[in-house]
DNA sequence: AATCTTCTTTAGAATAATTATAAACAACGA
DNA sequence: TCGTTGTTTATAATTATTCTAAAGAAGATT
């Protein structure tokens, strides 16, 4: 369970002033104990339901994508209509259940260590992550 | 080089009937000697500068989607605004350069074998994909 | 080849996710 | 408290993709 105080250093932390909507926006985010998978949507219907107060759309893409810029949010890349985000910024790949449409952690012990025998000249590796298409 | 009568088959396997259109398509696509990565926007202005004859953009997405159900075309997980497409349909993977939204391909063997050591009931793995982000 | 049926193409409208705008408002520091 | 700067919001704009319905082309049948 996180507090307050903490959702407002983590604000604070991403240059970003602690304002009522953010607040609600880190409480619907961080307020759990398990990683939470979601899009832009799935989020601002869940802070109406949660907090019974309604954060604009436009402040949840911005909140977002600030959290996300400063490495509090993960975004998982999936070809989907929508954004899909993680709560969990460990290094860490994703099943995605392609009927359900749904994500589901997998740990990094839980895929074995991969190894990239190939580089490109002037380029770092930033991140390798690997997704599982699950069907039934 | 295919021939344009491969092209007729690979449409006929597809259940399309071999158009104008869909040829132009064709030749586009699969008329090269390197693995090809485009957008739907990308293969659209290509069709007019290759070919000369214009294509609409509704063709292009069903044709696209037609093939990608068949087989013909593999989409590639990336979260951009845009979906990727690929015409190397074997199992592989990719680096994605961030800075020039740019796609390329690895080749099996320049990533390790990947195991995936958990499993969901009922379900099974449609596919394994990695995708190496790159950065300066 | 003429005809009929079915599939295809097309322009344009509709949809949906995301981003931009600019005015009202709230947080912060002096 | 006041002034500055950052924030929220509704709404408009943008962009990728899908839908629609009418005109046209392909394939089968005669």
């Amino acid at each position: 369970m996180n507090s307050k105080q903490e959702f407002i250093e983590k604000l604070r932390n991403s240059s970003l002033r602690p304002t009522k909507q953010r607040i609600n926006i880190c409480e619907v985010l961080f307020n759990r104990d398990k990683t939470f998978h979601f899009t832009i949507n799935d989020l601002f219907n869940l802070i109406k339901d949660k907090t019974g107060e309604k954060v604009s759309l436009a402040t949840v893409y911005n909140t977002v994508h600030a959290f996300h810029k400063k490495g509090y949010l993960k975004e998982i890349p999936i070809n989907s209509n929508q954004t899909y985000f993680d709560t969990n910024v460990t290094d860490h790949h994703h099943f995605f259940d392609v009927k359900e449409e749904k994500l589901i952690d997998l740990k990094n012990e839980d895929v074995g260590p991969i190894e990239i025998q190939k580089s490109i000249p002037g380029k770092k590796i930033k991140s390798v992550e690997v997704l599982v298409k699950l069907e039934d």
